[in-house]
DNA sequence: AAACGCGCCAACCGCCCCTAA
DNA sequence: CTTAGGGGCGGTTGGCGCGTT
């Protein structure tokens, strides 16, 4: 099969999408020739591509750790920390973010952030952004993480007790039929599971590390104080007023949250209430009351 | 049902750095 | 020291799919 624009184009090397026949051709020659030397990896296997676009393939869509799907709250928790610290410098950012590529990092960065900085109608990289951004966004990210926590921890003991529920009754009839008597209780397998997952969690938005930290510098290694949000969550109001917000009360902002609704396209976290006081407030100086 | 707009994301492009000859 | 080739990185593009009109 030959993609669109390539028919009869035989001689020259291809572009455009991959089709499955070349995706096969590289996994086989990657995993028996290993990563590296992509030009000649390329015309070992007879692929018309050039050895960037294999290994541009190979590294965002082939490779086995690559991880698929929506970015989690966690991860772009991270993402904006990382960017705050270091900017554009994706594959470093992606360092930090197993299974994810920089590619992907910076797609999400593109289409979300960015378009959460133009909605405000501030530059993504200024330094009102990165204020607003810690101020807010982090802070309703870190909620969802903790949610997730706290879900995963409900969840968990529901599935453990419907499990011993079904289990009981049809190991009860064969337990009376035999004479056995279950020798696990019921409290040790939650408590057991629920500790396991939430250290996975936990740990994934704590310490989140490069490949082998041992081989790692200074800054490879990335620590999240995740304390540092929940500060900057309660100064919400403070940060209002930095940036020029002085008409906004606390229980006016209490208030507006309660009777806000939240619009979150792809991980998306601001409100219309937020949304609102940022691109109106310094603005358009009109009764907000009147929104209500 | 068709046209249109928009967001997402895979892939390309160009520049830069590194290394070996 | 110079140069050419390979690879890495960040920016950009274009096509696809989905929702809306």
């Amino acid at each position: 099969m030959i993609p669109k624009g390539n028919e009869g184009e035989f001689d020259e090397l291809r572009k455009g999408p991959w089709t499955s026949e070349e995706d096969n051709l590289l996994i086989q020659y990657v995993s028996s020739c290993g990563e590296g030397r992509w030009n000649s990896l390329a015309k070992c296997a007879g692929l018309r591509r050039t050895g960037k676009s294999c290994r541009l393939r190979w590294l965002n869509y082939l490779k086995p750790d690559v991880k698929r799907g929506n970015l989690t709250p966690q991860e772009q928790l991270l993402i904006l920390e990382l960017h705050s610290k270091w900017g554009n410098r994706w594959s470093k950012i992606a360092q930090n973010l197993p299974g994810r590529t920089d590619n992907e990092i910076k797609n999400y960065w593109r289409t979300r952030v960015q378009k959460q900085a133009r909605q405000l109608k501030v530059d993504a990289n200024s330094d009102r952004f990165l204020e607003t951004v810690k101020s807010f966004w982090m802070p309703r990210l870190l909620e969802k993480v903790e949610q997730s926590i706290a879900s995963l921890s409900s969840s968990a003991e529901n599935q453990e007790s419907t499990f011993f529920q079904t289990s009981n009754q049809e190991s009860n009839i064969k337990n009376a039929q035999n004479g056995i008597i279950n020798p696990f209780t019921e409290s040790q397998g939650i408590e057991k599971f629920v500790k396991h997952e939430e250290n996975v969690v936990r740990n994934s938005v704590l310490t989140c590390t490069n490949n082998g930290c041992s081989q790692s510098t200074e800054n490879d290694l990335y620590q999240m104080d995740i304390t540092s949000y929940n500060a900057e969550s309660s100064r919400q109001q403070e940060t209002m007023t930095n940036l020029g917000h002085q008409d906004l009360c606390a229980s006016e902002y209490q208030m507006s949250e309660n009777n806000c609704f939240n619009f979150e396209v792809g991980g998306t976290l601001w409100n219309t209430d937020e949304l609102w006081h940022f691109r109106n407030v310094e603005e358009v100086p009109i009764d907000r009351h009147l929104w209500a």
